[in-house]
DNA sequence: ATATAATAGTTGTAAATACAACAATTGTAT
DNA sequence: ATACAATTGTTGTATTTACAACTATTATAT
């Protein structure tokens, strides 16, 4: 579908501009798919990034700042989501005994159970990219890339 | 600027699931610089796309579902963004009297005036895509198009 | 006519975000 | 030692979002 027909404008100023309209339209709508998505499993795209974040260095725990850095809209307040996620069970907090501002923050069993339930209920948010070939993806990537500089 | 390296993130599970991240943390970084530009004149990204589809008709009047079926992010609420850019005299309401139901918008000289000021700003939003050509910038489209489905 | 459905927008409310001010702890320089 | 600066997180608060329930008006069917 063209982002002239999805937002009905059929002009725009230079491809710049529409390439910057398109990125943002297209964040928006991958993102409320992912959304509608990760409902099912109580949690928000935002939980689900830390989630996965914390996995990737399981065992090992992580300090809220390393986190955040990794994490996908960086606005969101790592202090509150990891919060949310504790109260859920899905991580735990402690205290850093050789740095005591620190917090260490690492994934519970509880927490790589969901995933895993994740990964087995499908392709998930990528079915929503099937319309695009490898080649795009790379080719999509590579552009991305290329944009942020 | 590879994705690997602003997410601290060296594997994926394949092109796609990088391109889906990758197109997300590139919305929300664009989101947020537009967001921080947009801040010196007073208005929300939200508020500036609104006054943008209005400008689109001017000087006919838009009804609100019009609107929302034209902006970037449909979810948020274009009642109320329409009522904060009231506040601010940069667009004018009336309830249609050939059918009541519906509510008649459209901009007003302050909004255009705004809109105005904005474009002399020069490039804005688009100085940040400098990065890419033209090419790039079409073939960008293309894919997010095609990804759309 | 009347009831029912469809359209157009509004509003209530819990949760999340943006942003800045605020601790608490540790490091550094005198 | 003491003061000052840097690091690491937390919290206050106004604004915004998400989502559903709601009102008002118009159209349709019996």
């Amino acid at each position: 579908m063209s982002i002239e027909q999805d937002i009905k404008q059929e002009k725009f100023v230079s491809e710049h501009q529409k390439a910057a309209i398109n990125i943002l339209y297209t964040g928006s709508w991958l993102y409320n798919i992912n959304s509608g998505f990760l409902k099912k499993y109580g949690i928000t795209p935002e939980q689900f990034n830390v989630l996965r974040i914390l996995r990737g260095q399981h065992p090992k725990a992580m300090m809220l700042a390393q986190i955040t850095c990794r994490m996908i809209d960086k606005s969101s307040n790592a202090t509150r989501l990891v919060e949310k996620l504790r109260q859920k069970g899905m991580v735990k907090r402690e205290i850093c005994e050789g740095n005591r501002r620190q917090v260490d923050i690492s994934i519970t069993d509880k927490g790589l159970a969901l995933l895993k339930k994740l990964d087995a209920d499908g392709p998930g948010i990528m079915e929503t990219l099937k319309h695009i070939s490898k080649a795009d993806a790379m080719e999509l990537n590579r552009i991305l890339d290329k944009l942020r500089g």
